[in-house]
DNA sequence: TTCGAAATATAGCCAAAGCTACATTTTCGT
DNA sequence: ACGAAAATGTAGCTTTGGCTATATTTCGAA
């Protein structure tokens, strides 16, 4: 289940990556086809989130950019809470892909402090192997 | 939005607490309108996981119980984890029920160890208010 | 340059989770 | 016992995220 803030998230890296979002790459990447994705692109366009012209790639708007900024942050502070808590690497990572959409601001900036405290002196918790 | 998963918990505590669920309440409770209630669980039943007969209340079957069994105790879990990491408990509850649909196997395992961990010797970490 | 392959578009279908509107059946109070 | 209120059922619509099949356009290699 991919979902809007996916595909933001994803045009965001292609284009900061190759400087182009091509609907085929989107949808490999995603592992959907590429008609889900190019309704999806057709939605993200309607929402005002990204332009795009017949044949050409897709690019984002501001409001696209701003999205894409703020759903990478929270995916990033969630594989890291997740592995921060001692769930294993490949676990965390895929589990977070559907984990972030839930993930209120107020939920977010618990995450941030937690991190924030382990990452000092919280040696005895989370992902330090067995006991 | 409320899953499925959702509503065969919710009748189980139903049954468990009065005896009987009735479509009234299952929708009440879960904030849905009633016919959207009457057609999860038809699902249900044709899923295998509840019956009912017109009229009368619905009722879970072996394979419903099971499966509410293991939602419960990733939902209690899950809050918990939140909870422990210093999510606010209304946020827990709130962000939980939708994040509870992520959590595999993995991932719920290693909650259990941090929880387990952090009852212990974690004093340092979490909900124990500013630093 | 041209033709086949790759990319893109479009049509039409599905399931889950939701809704409103309306019909029917139970239940309950008088 | 009866009628109104409550509960339940049913029809039909919507959105999101999927799919397959088919048409069209663009691109690249010979
Ligand atoms: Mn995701
Ligand atoms: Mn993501
Ligand atoms: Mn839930
Ligand atoms: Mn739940």
């Amino acid at each position: 289940m991919t979902l809007l803030e996916d595909y933001v998230e994803l045009i965001a890296d292609l284009l900061k990556e190759h400087g182009e979002a091509r609907t085929t790459d989107i949808a490999r990447i995603l592992g959907v086809t590429h008609p889900t994705a190019t309704k999806t692109i057709a939605r993200l366009r309607r929402e005002g989130l990204a332009v795009s012209r017949p044949y050409r790639g897709v690019f984002l708007t501001e409001a696209g950019i701003a999205l894409a900024d703020r759903v990478r942050r929270r995916h990033r502070l969630v594989v890291e809470l997740l592995i921060a808590v001692g769930v294993p690497q490949e676990s965390a990572e895929a589990d977070a892909e559907g984990i972030e959409h839930h993930v209120s601001d107020v939920t977010l900036s618990a995450f941030e402090r937690y991190l924030k405290k382990s990452a000092a002196g919280g040696r005895s918790l989370g992902a330090t192997g067995k006991p």
